[in-house]
DNA sequence: GTCTATAGGGAGATAGAC
DNA sequence: GTCTATCTCCCTATAGAC
């Protein structure tokens, strides 16, 4: 495998710098001065590659988002590895936690520091989460006949929360394993979902 | 109702504006001049009251898991409210959801953005966190005696973060009523963790 | 592509008058 | 209990040398 000359090296270090910072620290408490010695610049060098601070982190944000759609597109593109629809959404599930522990920092920093960025930086980034969530909510709508489809919307945010907030308690190197967590995860809440054709209708 | 004089009043009035601010921006790009100019007074004067940031922040987020606890304790007290062990749960699920959007913005701040403030502050509540993850825990084994009591555990953070993340979407002005998500979330968490007893044993 | 040097602003915190 | 004034520090961002 022949190491090219990469300009884009150093730009991509900052990325990865400016990710695991923000999981660890949040938007404001990360400076570009802690970025730069990270990765072994100074912070003047930062703006060779990014216009501000801002759009370096909306670079961050983006590619947060970016992996969780290709984790979910790769299972869109081999729908015949499962036979059951339990199984099928397992797959997802493992896909988005796999987004949060094994693909380097940016799902996780967009997870946990979405909402401590600025506005404008967050308005930037929304249309993006909205994407990703309606893949949810189409998913769970084609695969889930059987439950009032006017619930789905509602369970999905109930499955987004138990699966992001992993991010706060989950070790990948503790007993419990990504597979495991992703099967403990989808079962729950595949039995709690088919639950609500049974409930009275909310006040 | 005779209106005495009272001089925690103004540290009262920084404490709720703190805790506003906290649930907006975060720990660190809240400052506070922001929330000397939310209360009327100027920055140095938080001083009367505060010996620093960290400080003042320390008792806001004191004050929102008291706020939870407190809400918890007062289910405890009334034990005879319900019959079912279904109903039982959902009033502390209600208790819980009310700490987050009933009892002012202590709360939600602690749930928003703990995560955001300096280690050493996080240090000094930790304790108190973890005092309410136990109360849950052992509500929880208390009570679904029929449950593998080995999954309780992680059932519980399952259901913390549905319950949690509900700040990040839920309008208490909209159609649905917190008395309903309680009814939701507690009923597909419920059926979710029952199910446990029927899945195999993790990899 | 990275450096040094620095501008310009805003943060937390303190001292002393009222 | 609040004010004004100010200290000190560190941030983002820029300019120009190498």
């Amino acid at each position: 495998m022949r190491r090219t000359r990469d300009t884009s090296n150093g730009r991509q270090r900052v990325l990865d710098a400016a990710a695991e910072r923000l999981v660890a620290q949040g938007y404001t408490a990360t400076t570009l001065r802690e970025i730069a010695a990270d990765v072994g610049i100074k912070a003047g060098s930062i703006y060779h590659h990014f216009d501000s601070k801002e759009d370096l982190f909306i670079e961050v944000f983006s590619r947060g988002i970016e992996v969780m759609v290709e984790a979910f597109e790769s299972i869109d593109a081999s729908p015949d590895l499962c036979d059951t629809v339990n199984d099928r959404i397992e797959l997802y599930v493992r896909a988005h936690l796999g987004a949060l522990f094994e693909h380097g920092s940016y799902t996780a920093a967009h997870v946990t520091a979405f909402f401590t960025a600025p506005n404008e930086l967050r308005s930037a980034i929304v249309p993006l989460r909205d994407d990703y969530e309606h893949r949810w909510n189409s998913l769970l709508a084609d695969v889930l006949l059987d439950v009032e489809a006017s619930r789905l919307p509602l369970a999905r945010l109930f499955l987004f929360g138990a699966m992001n907030t992993t991010i706060e308690w989950f070790d990948p190197l503790g007993d419990l394993s990504l597979d495991g967590l992703a099967n403990l995860i989808t079962v729950q809440f595949l039995e709690g979902v088919h639950s609500l054709n049974l409930q009275r209708s909310t006040q």
